[in-house]
Formats: C-alpha cells, structure tokens, sequence
DNA sequence: TCACGGCGTTTTGTTTATCGAAACAGATGC
DNA sequence: GCATCTGTTTCGATAAACAAAACGCCGTGA
C-alpha cells in the first residue's frame, strides 16, 4: 500500500544554479524528478513559471516590512505590470493579499493557521517554553527548524533588554555558523550532513566562523559528546548561542538562547545549556499533544 | 503623494456568484475593478486560472489534517493530473508544500512568519493575554479579526477542559451568529455593516440565531450600549460567548470567551466581559510593542 | 491654467508557456 | 498473466503572458 518516495532530498530555494551535479546518487526506480536533485534543463521541464511567480510575489511582499505598489512589485519580480496586475487581483480575490488605504498590496489573512501541522504542533508546544525560558534567562529564546540546507527561525522570545540578540520569526541562517544549525545537524546522518553543506560555501561571517567541512564535522563531534552546540561570535561578532536538538519528532528541530557575549559569559554556557536540554526533553517526551498535565484521568 | 485607493470593499472568497448588484455605492473615480465587487463578466477578465489553482492547492493542503496524494489532490481541486504534478513539483522547490515518507504532499516551512506584519504584531500581543484568560476562566479564548465577511480565529487558547468550546486557529465563521462578529461589526460604520451582510443569508444555526438584518442592527445596538457582544446559544446549541472589540488598531479585531452554557451562565457574562475590557484596553494602549507613538516629531 | 510625469487600469495582436488527454512505467493484488 | 492503482512523460490544443500603448486620474511645478 505505502509506495517509497522515489528519491528524496530538500529542494533548492531560489537558486537554480547551485545544483551543480545531477547524478551523485543511485536512483531506485528510474529518473524520479525531484525540485532539487534535477539538472538544469530537468528542471525546466517541470518547472512551472505561474506558480513560480506566485511564490515569488509572496516571498517578496512577505520580505517587504511596508506595502508595495504594483510598480514596485512588476518591477522587483521582473514581470509585466498587466500580467502582476492580474496575479495581484486574483490572490487578493482569495484573501492571499490585500491592499491598503493608498492602494499598495501587503499579505493578507489567508495565510493564518496556514503551515504543516506537525510544525504547528510544535510551534504550540514549545511557545510557553520559549517564554518560560526567556523569563529565566531575561535573553531571546528560539526554536529552530531546519528547512532545506538552512536553519528557519520559526518561533522567537525575544529578550526585554534594550542590548539582545534579535531574530526575527520566519527568517534564515546557515546550520554552518549557528548553534542552532550545529545541533540540528549533529542529529542528521553524515551522509546528509555532506549533502547539505555541499550546496554551501562556508564563508565567515565572522573571524571565529568555522570555515571548512572538515572543522565542522569535528565540531559536530564535539556536540554529540558534549550534548549542546555553541556559537561563539560565529555568526554575529559580539553574539554568543546555545543550542540544544529536540529529538522524537518528524522535524529537525533545536532551542537555542542568544545573548550579547559581554553578558552571557563561556562559563554560563553548560548552565544554561543543561536546562535547555530538559526543556527539550519535555517537548520530547510530552505525549499529550499539548498540555504539561497529562495524567488527567 | 499617497493616492487614494479608487474602490475599496471586502473581496469575496470561493463564491463568484455572491456578488449580485454591481454598482450599489458611487463610484469616485471610473469602474475601479475589486475583486469582490465585479460582475461576474466582470471577474472573469481580471481572474487568473494558474493563480486561482495555486491558491486551491494550498487551502486543500491546509484543510487537510493529513498528507494528500497527487491523485487525491488533481481530484479535488478538479484539474489534470500532470499539471497538478507539476505545480506541486515547483510549490515543493520553493518549500511551500513538502512530500513525506510515503512521498504524499503537506504544506512545507516557506509559510512560517508568513502574514500581514499588523496582523502579527497583534497576534503576538494578544497570545499572552488570551492565555491568561484561559487560565483565569478555565474556558477558550479567541482572537478573532474581521476577514471578508466573516470573522477568521487567528489566535486560540483552548480550555484544558474535556467539555469545551472548540475553535480551529485558521477557521472562519459568519458575523452575525458569534459574539466576536457582533463586537467587531458593532464598531464598523452603518454603511460597511449593510455591506457585509448583502452577500450573506442569515440561515439558522439553532433556535435563537438571528435571522433578520433589522435584529441584527438592534443587536448591535445594544453591543454599542453595553460594550460587549454575547452569542448566546446562536452558532452552537449549547455554547456561550462574550467578546469585546479591540480599538486602536489597523484592524477590526476581537477578543472572545466561549464556554458550554451549562458552565458559563448569563450571570457571569458581565463579570467576564468586564475583565475582557480590561484586556482589550491593554491591547489597544500598550506602547510598548513597537509603533503606538505618533507624535515623534 | 496648463503640460508633465507617475500611477493604476484596459486594451490589442503576437509570441510563448502551459494544459489536458492519453499513454507510459513501476508496484501491487488477484 | 491480467487488472488496477500509483507517479511520470509526451505532444497537439489552448490559454496565458508579453510588449506597447492608451486611458483616466492624480500631484507637481511652470
């Protein structure tokens, strides 16, 4: 009854070219098309430019922190104005976006409630926790997904202090410099590991950024033996990061606190890095889908 | 340099044939084409099938509690299998839907953060506060904004309760049998309420529904008087809900609390409404999010 | 007052990408 | 073996996009 998925690997974002090679893997069946294994001229053939368009108009006008106009939207998709004009008409028909007093389009409700359910769930779970250990700590809290070779923030606490680290909910950064990368990747197979960093260059973001495969796998070694990952000014130079893997879900997922270094000192780390890793188990272990009573009968 | 908008009404969801009179209100410019507004000649011009189908294939995903197949999907949203195929193949390379073990498809991660920057900053105010409600009532608590004409649950926090109230975060329901619709449409002009309920037939949803629009402006009366709106027994037999508007905000919101009749009598309806004032207050003033402050300069 | 340029909206014929039916291949059940 | 369920691929028919231009409307500045 269940049919095997073909093959299976994350799909490319919006990159086309650094897909360079087509065939590193053997195939089961026979040519199984795949959003980011395929070669360029592969890709092509199935790739669709409507609805291609229509995730980039919602990438863009999601990425935009104010409206945009139709002109400066045709522009920054590189579409024709009659053509975006009509794309903007149709998803506003169905809520997707919606326009403003001036005119200019911005997302609109369709979206909410809209994402994977076991996300969801997690997200739901782990909320109060986040909270919770913001309100410990008094430093942003964050739960980390990863989402194809990148680390996607999809739920923050952000600290109250005027100094903190910000991230912001729904963005990305590399697994390669961030704690919450590391301790997702110490989970996954090697062999995944490989294939993520493959599409990547390590350039250092910082003069402590690990800058070759070789260094970040040994850095995962260290974090398998230790339990959590540290970024220690590898991302942000005056930034320092715990993280720790949350295991027993479908998704690689990790909790990370970040905090200026000037105030979250090395000798803080494994303290907080311990009571991360019971959080974690919490929303491991946690059967009753959401609530920490779970006894109830 | 901010130009008005030519037309502005609700656009109209999956129903084209709900938007019956075309031209009911003067038109200030020319014949400003909405989505919701046009004929349905009208509509067809501007309306983009590739788009439309997009927007199909996610709702169907979203509404789905658990991963669809190609085939059930191109049977669903009624179109050919191999394009269906490939506008999953393009949606998964943009990580909008994701394939599981089994390679059937599920909404991916490229949704998360993804919503109206208002909306969302709202959200994250109220979620603490809903759940503080929770907690102190012990019943569900809503965050209800107008969308259409209909009042969509962006935020819940359910009651631990076996017995409770049910609302779907995502979901929709009409205006004119739920207490945050009639908190929410009590705080619209006259005009825009007639609007939103020409498209809607008031059917019964149990044996106190209000079924006629004069009713329906008395209730709102009496909301305006009192403060508060009440949906007593009219969506669900055997449920109860007070809400309050939420001021000071881009958008039409609400907050609500619903609860089995048997445990939330009339008695305590004022009580908790008075306590949902004080909230709604305290989402309307609080400075400290982010962009209360006008004065500046 | 007027022309000017920018905007959103509509139209046109031509080019191009997309669609859909049907066939294809692998897996499973009888 | 045959029937049937998948997901994939093909190719003539079709719907959409393109470019370019025009429209009405606005705010600006001469």
């Amino acid at each position: 009854m269940p049919r095997r998925r073909p093959a299976g690997r994350n799909p490319d974002d919006l990159d086309p070219e650094s897909t360079p090679e087509a065939g590193d893997e053997h195939l089961d069946i026979h040519d199984a098309p795949d959003p980011a294994t395929a070669t360029p001229e592969q890709a092509r053939k199935y790739n669709n430019r409507s609805v291609e368009r229509v995730v980039s108009m919602l990438n863009v006008l999601q990425e935009s922190t104010e409206p945009m106009s139709l002109v400066e939207i045709h522009r920054s998709i590189r579409m024709a104005k009659a053509t975006a004009f009509r794309y903007l008409w149709t998803l506003e028909k169905h809520r997707y976006v919606e326009r403003d007093a001036g005119g200019r389009y911005r997302l609109g409700l369709g979206f909410v409630g809209m994402q994977s359910r076991d996300l969801e769930v997690l997200q739901d779970r782990a909320r109060p926790w986040l909270e919770r250990l913001r309100d410990e700590t008094g430093e942003t809290t964050n739960l980390g997904v990863l989402d194809g070779n990148l680390v996607r923030y999809v739920e923050v606490a952000e600290s109250p202090r005027t100094v903190r680290m910000v991230s912001v909910r729904g963005s990305r950064d590399p697994l390669y410099c961030t704690a919450l990368g590391k301790a997702i990747a110490a989970q996954l197979p090697a062999g995944q590991v490989a294939e993520l960093l493959e599409q990547v260059d390590l350039k250092p973001r910082t003069g402590h950024t690990i800058t070759s495969a070789e260094a970040f796998d040994a850095e995962l070694d260290t974090v398998r033996r230790q339990g959590y990952a540290v970024d220690d000014g590898e991302n942000e130079e005056d930034g320092r990061c715990v993280a720790v893997a949350i295991l027993g879900t479908r998704l690689p997922a990790a909790l990370s606190v970040s905090a200026p270094s000037v105030r979250f000192t090395m000798d803080e780390v494994p303290v907080v890095a311990a009571r991360l890793a019971e959080v974690a188990a919490h929303l491991a272990g946690e059967p009753g889908g959401h609530r920490t009573d779970q006894a109830g009968g």
